[in-house]
RNA sequence: GCUGACGUAGCUCAACUGGUAGAGCACCUGCCUUGUAAGCAGGGGGUUAGGGGUUCAAGUCCCCUCGUCAGCUCCA
């Protein structure tokens, strides 16, 4: 399978020319196929026909910062070696905020003063500028050297490589002689690259945290140490990257949701959130704004129970598929531990005391056990909606139906991967199910889209990432449902002229999905909305519809969010806005405060009149002086604060200070600011379609 | 669920190797009558998450339970 290496060159001789001009060059893009892969420049490649095909890659693209990182896990691994003999190494990849390593180390965990020991002794490793240098290997020499060096994981890698792939190993210096992790005068490791051409590009380094992670990410293995970091082409960037970190932390949902008072936690409900006035009245603002829009889409709402007979899971596939996630007040074999504990329908004929008196309580106990195992919590509204459209016969001129639920919705989550509202048990979805001809699924899908996209800009969430999941493995459906519905997705989005992503065979088991991907103001990626094509579920609750022919067809359902779990939104947007709500979404719009106490009754009627023009304000005549209301006011980050003293109220005016401008904008007449305020309680909504 | 760390007043955090639980903010009361990010004084507030153990003595050491945090895995 190799080529022959005598017409391979390296991407250091080929670019020679360029990098004798510019330094910084540490690889390049290779057009491979129909794209394009990254190489360094210490990788023979077959020289292609056009040289200009060669897209050089600088230490300060994006490319370059990930060779930089993958770069410094291998000096992390080095000084670890160095500083824990015995410890073996697995993998250590670069990630999109830095790289880690995981280890086997017999010392166990490590804490923060190994992480500053082995800080320091990378730094040292960085200064000596020494090369990388790779080195391309026979299987057999790279299984005998590494179970020489002991380093069982890395035999166990090699072992499973397929047969066709070249066996790299990549040196770079370490500390003089047996110091060196392998008793090698360089420290090396099984790897394919890429990496910078030495330990010099590595401008700054900053470990960041330990933590467990599993072999192969797999639970059943042994726990390794796996050791986080980041790194950057200059100390600057690492310093940019560390204020983003401080950024976020400040922003952190959690923190401001206390200091906010939106939302709190008990542990006598661990992970479902307990909403607060404020952070109710944001949570229903979202609810009203989402309905607004319902009524121009044509989207009918929906109420639905919480709680149902398991078999409408059985028939939805929920209890076979997601059972692990849903909550159940009692289930077979707790019954079956409750009848056994109870001695129901055993003799008794040797025990005098048990009457059948008692055999009589015990059948209660267990018959009211028995209604409540057949009970469960609804993890999702389609199965209700799927009844709702079973309840009679439907026609061809009822659909679209486009059926919205703000149902709340409860799912058992692992202790471990709950976060404040960004992952919870109990909340809410802004969730509607699509019930419409595969002729109409097209339009629907269209339609959908520009919903979202009016949506996700009301929020000013600058950038949308669209994935397109497509057919999995293991799926349910006909081949020729699949191949309708992934295409009129792509096509949709086509139309509109969005780009997206393909991820391979990570659809639903019934059906592909879109999944809409925003950029938060920190740059960081969350998916919110989703749209899935779905054949199964109208199948399995035998729904149909009369078409115009008379006859009986099956609709296909399309399963849709925009903001996703409402709770979920909320820590985004809060994240997003930094607590800074604008006006339309503020709890509190407009806090009146007075100079001293001789304005109380001017600020209480100005707070009476903003209420009853339906703007959210508040009066403080608190003792406090003017400074200390201000900046009460703006920590609890309300849009506008207006200060009445004796010259406001001769002029009925008000002298509003605006949070985000952070500057008094001068006394304004009382009719102008409350036009103002009215003006921003709107929610921002794009021009109506033409026709 | 697993690995590790943590849990002290409403909030943020102190209390050296076991030796009388504190501060700032917030809250309450009073004084000040105030002009754009903290006026002054006084006061109340704790079974140190819960339970068990070791000890003359436990916030501190050990065990269990619950919760939280960082990861792993999973996901809206």
């Amino acid at each position: 399978m190799h080529p022959s290496s005598s017409d391979r060159r390296t991407l250091r001789e080929l670019l020679a020319a360029e990098i004798q001009k510019d330094p910084s060059i540490v690889g390049a893009r290779v057009p491979e196929g129909r794209g394009s892969r990254t190489v360094d420049l210490h990788t023979p490649i077959a020289p292609p026909a056009d040289a200009s095909s060669l897209k050089p890659i600088r230490a300060s693209d994006p490319e370059g910062l990930h060779m930089i990182r993958h770069s410094t896990a291998h000096v992390l691994a080095d000084a670890v070696q160095r500083l824990f003999p015995g410890t073996k190494v697995t993998f250590g990849p670069a990630t999109d905020a830095g790289f880690y390593y995981d280890f086997d180390s017999p010392k166990g965990a490590f804490n923060d003063e190994d992480l500053a020991k082995i800080e320091a002794t990378m730094k040292e490793i960085v200064s000596k500028k020494r090369p990388f240098v790779r080195e391309v290997v026979a299987r057999e020499a790279a299984r005998a050297l590494f179970d020489k060096l002991g380093e069982t994981y890395k035999c166990e890698h090699i072992e499973r490589l397929p047969a066709n792939v070249e066996i790299s190993l990549y040196r770079h210096g370490s500390l003089p002689g047996a110091a060196a992790g392998h008793q090698e005068a360089e420290w090396l490791d099984l790897c394919e690259g890429p990496h910078v051409p030495d330990t010099g590009f590595i401008g700054a380094i900053k470990l960041t945290s330990v933590a467990g992670a599993y072999w192969r990410g797999d639970e059943r293995n042994p726990m390794l140490q796996r050791v986080y970091g980041t790194s950057f082409a200059s100390e600057k960037d690492l310093a940019d990257h560390l204020k983003l970190l401080e950024e976020a932390k400040e922003r952190d949902h959690r923190k401001l949701g206390k200091e906010l008072e939106l939302f709190m936690f008990h542990e006598y409900a661990p992970a479902m959130p307990f909403l607060l006035p404020k952070g109710a009245f944001v949570y229903n603002r979202l609810v009203s704004f989402m309905r607004e829009l319902y009524v121009d889409y044509g989207y009918e709402e929906v109420m639905t129970p919480q709680i149902f007979d398991k078999r409408l899971f059985e028939t939805s596939g929920h209890l076979p598929n997601y059972r692990e996630n849903m909550y159940l007040p009692m289930t077979a074999e707790y019954l079956d531990e409750a009848k056994m504990s109870l001695s129901v329908g055993v003799h008794h004929d040797h025990h005098h005391e048990y009457k059948a008196k008692d055999a009589e309580r015990d059948r209660a106990v267990v018959d009211h056990l028995s209604e409540m195992e057949r009970l469960g919590l609804k993890p999702m509204n389609c199965p209700s909606h799927c009844l709702i459209f079973g309840s009679r016969r439907r026609s061809y001129r009822e659909l679209p139906w486009r059926m919205a639920d703000f149902g709340r919705l409860h799912r058992y989550e692992r202790g471990g991967v709950v976060h404040g509202l960004a992952r919870v048990r109990s909340f809410c979805q802004d969730d509607a199910h699509i019930f419409c001809s595969p002729e109409t699924m097209f339009d629907e899908i269209r339609s959908f889209i520009r919903l979202l996209y009016e949506v996700y800009a009301a929020f000013r969430f600058e950038r949308v990432d669209i994935k397109l999941a497509t057919r999995p493995d293991k799926r349910i459906g006909s081949d020729e449902q699949w191949d309708l519905a992934e295409k009129a997705l792509p096509q949709a989005l086509d139309e509109a002229e969005l780009a997206y992503e393909v991820a391979e065979g990570e659809g639903a088991f019934y059906g592909p999905k879109l999944e809409f991907h925003i950029h938060d103001a920190l740059k960081r990626s969350w998916q919110l909305g989703t749209l899935q094509v779905d054949y199964a579920l109208p199948d399995r609750f035998e729904l149909d519809f009369i078409g115009a022919d008379g006859a009986a067809h099956r609709p296909v359902m399309l399963h849709r969010a925009i903001l996703g779990s409402l709770e979920r939104f909320l820590s985004v947007l809060i994240e997003h806005v930094g607590g800074n709500f604008p006006t339309w979404l503020a709890p509190e719009q407009v806090t009146i405060v007075t100079v001293s106490e001789k304005q109380a009754a001017y600020a209480e009627e100005l707070g009476t009149l903003m209420t009853a023009r339906g703007l959210r304000a508040r009066a403080d005549l608190s003792a406090d002086k003017l400074g200390a209301k201000i900046r009460a006011a703006r920590l609890s980050r309300v849009p506008y604060v207006a200060v009445v003293g004796d010259k406001e109220v001769t002029n009925r005016q008000v002298a509003p200070r605006s949070r985000d401008l952070n500057k008094d904008l001068g006394p304004m007449g009382l009719d102008a600011f409350i036009e103002l305020l009215e003006g921003e309680s709107r929610a921002p909504r794009l021009a109506k379609r033409s026709a």
